[in-house]
DNA sequence: TTGTACGCGTTATCAT
DNA sequence: ATGATAACGCGTACAA
């Protein structure tokens, strides 16, 4: 029950128990084939002298560690928590630990994450990077290091990467207003440089083309980054149009641009869904908690984390990998912000 | 350039160097003790190679991990990655590494991290715990693991913890609500063996009891956990009594319950906050962004963060170390949802 | 079943 | 300024 700072070693223990580091080890790695009795002894030494073991020590010897890592975007965005928590539940059904390491957007401090935990040699590395294309990924995967991109698309094959169809998502969420008899909508979001952003948008023009109406008809509001001030600041543009040439619905690049233009709207008068109809992407568990509740774009989320994982377990484990890129498919979930 | 999987030591790079591994470890380490065309030649020979510093060799050898952990209670919880965002920042500027870890509320997990980061020596550990009575917390700290406990109390001086006073917190929503007109609120929140819990409750009945108000008129509803669809339960079994009985103001134990109750609150039909006020908990973003901006109880997130590490800090390096228990000052924002 | 001894990659001390 | 070498704590052949 007592220990302290100079952390107790094998070696401790052993003499503690009076057996050799051996045996010590023996009863950590495999106790069946050590004495009952002995072992017993063993373990009421390091319980006696607070033993911990060094995984430093550990892993050095053993050439690697228990421990896979999450780089995270933005741990802000409910989005995320939620792919990391399917990632979670994979490791630890792996018996391993997962460290959360969140860059919040600034590609500086996720390089120095990426380093340490390189550095640490974890046995897996997943990633929602600032910037997909950036080499340093390559340099990364090069070093052996397994490897795979969330949420993000990386073009070629060089590593695995899983993600959800943002063209089909776009399409979906453009499709169903026009179901609902919108001829003017507008598209909200930014920058146009997230490729996410692009292919949303892409898909709502596509069914916006199909349907055969006016190109000009879909506005586009671009926003410099995609959160909860932005959307009301494009909410306020919104409300500043003239009632005729105010689009009736928007779809917004994801739930927080969303949920920030409902309360604009909501603040200015408008009616939603009369007046103005909302589309968000992501389905987080806000969007749904909404006063009025939000239509958007579900993403498999904890589908997401768990494919991740098992890609980037197999690279770690599997010397026969193939590199995958794992493409989920989008789904609407329709509620009270565009059904009248 | 090139590089693979069986990872490049300093022995290696020594020799493509052509100098000896000492050489190669002052680069690392003391680079003024190096002569700069050496050192250009050993740096040349590392970034050829692809060598990656092993972090397992450099903590055991020095005896100390570039880590500090946090073990959140909750991940999609954005009280607490606000919080995370806090110690994010001091450990950036203390040139370590955070990692983060979620337990998502369950014991089990959480014992299961805690083990791992305890195992590998990371200098300080932060942790907002499921029990914050568990004698495990005590074993840890016995061990000599600079420990600081985020967001809850710990009886006794057993360790530094930094919380919010949330007796104050209730007082003020409470006092908040009356100064309003209110002579009816309920107090929805639970479960009641949470501490913070009993502590805002407390403090609320104590507003009320100052006020001479009748205790019968401050009605409690117990949930079973501080999530957005409790808080829609909560608001059902509200709607559900006679218009005459209803309390006209709700004070919630978190931000989440109250999101939910404002939502089931406008479905059902009563007006925010003319027939309902409400006030909620922690200030998330989310409560400032909902349709009817939330009136909430504001703790200082982020500095909550930063103060618990400068304590885990400085138990980790200041061998006077004496452990203290911060207190915060929460405050009250007020906002729509209360102010007719 | 238990003990001995070596090596994992790095750092730091001490020579040179 | 640079090189040789002994730890750090653990795991694992191999020997007993």
């Amino acid at each position: 029950m007592a220990g302290h700072s100079p952390s107790v070693s094998v070696k401790d223990v052993a003499a503690a128990a009076g057996v050799s580091i051996g045996t010590v080890s023996n009863v950590l790695n495999r106790p069946d084939r050590v004495a009952a009795p002995t072992r017993d002894r063993v373990e009421r030494a390091m319980a006696d002298l607070g033993f911990v073991r060094n995984e430093s020590a550990r892993s050095l010897r053993a050439g690697s560690t228990r421990a896979l890592a999450y780089v995270m975007l933005d741990a802000g965005n409910p989005f995320f928590t939620d792919v990391a928590e399917g990632i979670e539940r994979a490791a630890e059904h792996a018996g391993l630990s997962l460290f959360l390491c969140n860059s919040g957007g600034r590609a500086r401090r996720e390089a120095t994450h990426v380093e340490h935990l390189e550095q640490q040699r974890v046995q897996g590395l997943l990633i929602t990077p600032v910037d997909p294309e950036s080499r340093t990924l390559d340099a990364i995967a090069a070093r052996g290091m397994p490897l795979v991109i969330v949420d993000r698309i990386r073009k070629g094959h060089q590593f695995c990467s899983v993600a959800v169809d943002d063209v089909l998502g776009g399409r979906l969420a453009v499709e169903h207003l026009i179901d609902q008899g919108h001829r003017r909508v507008a598209l909200i979001g930014g920058p146009l440089s997230i490729g996410q952003v692009a292919d949303r948008f892409e898909g709502a023009r596509a069914a916006w083309a199909e349907a055969r109406l006016p190109p000009d008809d879909l506005v586009v509001i671009v926003v410099e980054t995609l959160t909860v001030a932005e959307g009301r600041h494009a909410g306020e543009r919104l409300a500043g149009l003239p009632s005729g040439r105010r689009p009736t619905a928007a779809f917004c690049a994801n739930d927080l641009v969303a949920l920030g233009l409902l309360q604009q709207a909501t603040a200015a008068g408008l009616r939603v869904p009369d007046q103005l109809a909302i589309v968000g992407y992501d389905d987080i568990e806000f969007a749904a908690a909404a006063a009025v509740p939000l239509t958007s774009v579900r993403q498999p989320r904890q589908e997401l984390g768990r494919v991740a994982s098992a890609l980037v377990l197999d690279e770690a484990s599997n010397p026969g990998h193939q590199h995958q890129q794992m493409i989920f498919t989008p789904e609407l979930v329709a509620r009270a912000s565009t059904l009248g």
